[in-house]
Order: C-alpha cells, then structure tokens, then sequence
DNA sequence: AATAAACAAACGAACGATCGCTCACCGCAG
DNA sequence: CTGCGGTGAGCGATCGTTCGTTTGTTTATT
C-alpha cells in the first residue's frame, strides 16, 4: 500500500475550510495573538508557507470569521422581526440569541473578544454590524414602552444589559451540561420579560406558562437533592 | 534649569505603581499579548531592562493586576453580606458590583478578557476566587427563594446572568457619557430584582420606588426628543 | 491512448522584525 | 562608599510572511 506523499485533492474535502475551523478553535480556546500560523498549519496537516495559498494575512483570517458569524446572526434575528406581537417578538429575540449564541459558541466568543485584533476599517465593519443588531432590540423595548407593555426603562442601558446577559451563555455552555440549550433559553427569557413587564398591562404569565412549570420542576429537585 | 538626566527617586513618587499603572492600561486597551514590554517601559519613561528592577516578568504582572482587583472586589462584597434583609442584601450585591465594575472598568475588564494569558496555577487561584465571588450570588438567591420572596429560579443559570449583565458595564461604561454610575446601578438592579422577585410576596415596588420615579422621568424626556 | 502544457497547492528554507529577558556597567542619593 | 535603580547592547527564540521549487492532477493536443 503506497502511502501517497501529497493529500489528493478529493480526499481531503476542502483545505480551506479545514483552515478556518482549525483556526476558530484555536482562536477560541488560545486567542488570536497567541495563535501561531505553524500551530494552525501542523493542526490542518501542511506547512505554514501553504496557507497563504488559501487566505490572504492572519488578521484576514479572523476578520472572514467575525464577519461571518454577525451576518448569520443578523439573518437569524430577521427571521425573528416579523412578529407582530411585540411581547412574543422580544422573547423571541431573546430566546434566538440565547440559542444562537450557544450553539455558535465558538465564533461568537472570538467576535466578542477579538475586537481589538482587527484593524482600524475592519473594526469599523464588525462595530456596525453588531450595532445594528443592538438597535433591533432597542427599538422593540421602545414599542414595547410606547404600547405600555413594557415598564419605561432605559432603553440603552436595558439592552446593553440583556444582550451582555445572554452573550455570556457563548462563554460557560456546554452541550453536555446539566440544561438543555433550550432550558437556558427560556430561563433567560423570563427572566428578560418579568425585568421589563409593565404590571399595568396584565399578567405576564401567559407568555410563560410552560416556563413556570419547568422552573418549579427543577427548583423543587435541588432543594431536595441540597437538604 | 538643569535637566536631570535620570529621574530623581522622589520626582516620580514610584516606579512600581507606574508601571502598574500604565500596564493596566495598555493591557486594557490592546490585550496582554499585543502589548509589549518595550511599550510598558517607553511610557514610564525608563529603559525595557529597568522594568525587571520592579515586576518578577509579563506574565505576573498580569497576574498581579488581576489577582488585585479580584481581591478588592471581594473585599467589596463582604461589606454588604451582613445586610439582614435578603431582597435588600440582593440588591446592594447588584450596586455594588455595577459601581465597582464602572469605576474600576480597566482591571475588572482585563481580569475578564485575558484568563487565557495567566499560567495554568495563576488561572486556578484566579478562577477560584471568581468562584467565590459568584457562589454568594448563588447563596443569596437560594435564601431569597427559601424565603418565598424569589421565584424559584434556576440560581446558577441566574447568577452567571446577573454577573454578566452587569460585569459588560466595565467594557462600555464612561464617567462622561449620559448616565452616573449610580443611574445605571440602580437601572440594572430594579431590572435584576423585577426578573426575579415572586409576586406571592407582596409588592416589590417598596424597595425600588426612587428607580421608579427616576426611569420614568428618563423614559419621558427620551420619547419627548426622539420624536 | 499517449503526450504535453497548465495549474493549483504543497514544500521548505529563509527573511526581517520583534519579542521577553539578561547582563555588565554606571551614577547619584543616603 | 554602598547599593538601588537606572542604561544600552544584545541574546536566542519565534513571529508573519515571501518565494523558488516540486508535485499531483486536469485539460488540451496530437
């Protein structure tokens, strides 16, 4: 058995993407700066001088991945805006993020964290990007507030404030913890929707029926278990 | 006017402090890694080598910076766990982490972003610490649900949300910008207490009626100029 | 079908820059 | 005159990047 000296070029599916997954994890568990080309190469199987064949500089390489996680997250927030009713349309944003954010982890933590190793126009890029998903919730707590369902909070701060919440999640999830991603999700979720409800506008309550129940469940259990 | 050619001992009050000083704020700015010590030294005004008459290498300065600031936010929290009163011992935790985060921004901040730069020891002692910072989160959250006065959240899930809502005040808060800190602190800790309190209890309202007043006169100027 | 040209992609050595850190030396304050 | 805290040169290592060369495969020509 012949053991070909060069990878053929059907075997290995696609170098590129071998590069860029290989580079996400990196950056993700050691960070950008302490990432080193050859680690990436040795990691994907070729030397360091081969990557230039598939990307443009390293600061490229982590732009390409920060830019495309906001995309895909400004896409999964558009599916979401639609909503009409503005109640359901934030838990919605809210629970999407929380998903996104923990399945993505990875992606999501290096665009949160590598900021500063980008430069100066690409920076300008991401920043936009994220803002512009940041005014999405902002404006629907100021619907929210103009129909009266949501208390009149601060409409910065208070997004500021459930987006770094739920951001966070990208940081401590793990597929195989004690929650489910969607036990996380609706947790937070509540949480968001009790933080901001207008008591004048009703109860809350029936947006979060199956929430309740699943929080008691769960509570009952570890105070038994913590006795 | 003689120019001294090197600084007098007394002129600068001490060296240490100034490099600390300026490392926190580099570390802050650019990371740990992309900062150098050749900067670290060009800002306080001495040679790289002089640097090693003060700090033992990069690396524990880091650790010292972070294990600083650690240690006084403890130190902070400590004051207020006497507070007889769950739902008010609650929410002093939530000011005071809110002010500490804004006015100490750049440690907490660098204490938040480069764990992954510390050595494998110097991470456990700060991880550590940071986990005994969050358990009396997690401690006081199960008193207040015992005491029926929390609804019976999931108390980890809750606290890392608490925590990271308001930790990311350090990454955007600035003494100049439209709110005080103690506006922001007091925004996120009525939003903190409304997204857990259970409504069994009575009305939470008592324990937050200047926020009250406060948010809905913001709320009323924003909508007054935005429209 | 056999051959040649074209091409994409990998190799491997090297470049210049820069890094953290060391060290022999020196000058001023106490 | 002792010693703390500077200087400034330089060490070895490593970084991102470049480049001439080599290799396997595809495409075109005969």
């Amino acid at each position: 058995m012949a053991v070909t000296k060069r990878r053929s070029r059907s075997v290995g599916e696609n170098t590129a993407d071998g590069i860029r997954q290989v580079a996400m994890d990196l950056f993700y568990k050691q960070g950008f700066q302490a990432t080193t080309l050859r680690h990436i190469a040795s990691r994907v199987g070729i030397q360091v001088g081969s990557l230039y064949n598939h990307i443009e500089s390293k600061g490229d390489l982590l732009f390409e991945i920060m830019e495309t996680v906001m995309r895909d997250l400004l896409e999964d927030q558009r599916q979401v805006t639609p909503t009409p009713d503005v109640v359901e349309r934030m838990r919605l944003l809210v629970y999407h993020h929380v998903k996104f954010h923990g399945e993505r982890a990875e992606e999501v933590f290096i665009g949160n964290s590598e900021l500063r190793s980008l430069s100066r126009a690409q920076r300008t890029r991401i920043v936009g990007l994220r803002h512009d998903y940041e005014q999405v919730f902002q404006n629907e707590l100021e619907d929210g507030i103009r129909q009266g369902k949501f208390l009149p909070v601060d409409v910065q701060i208070t997004a500021y404030g459930i987006i770094a919440m739920t951001t966070w999640v990208s940081a401590w999830y793990s597929p195989r913890g004690r929650l489910s991603l969607e036990d996380i999700a609706e947790i937070y979720t509540a949480m968001v929707l009790r933080g901001i409800w207008n008591p004048a506008a009703g109860q809350l309550e029936t947006h979060l029926r199956r929430v309740e129940r699943d929080n008691a469940k769960r509570s009952v259990a570890a105070l038994a278990t913590t006795k």
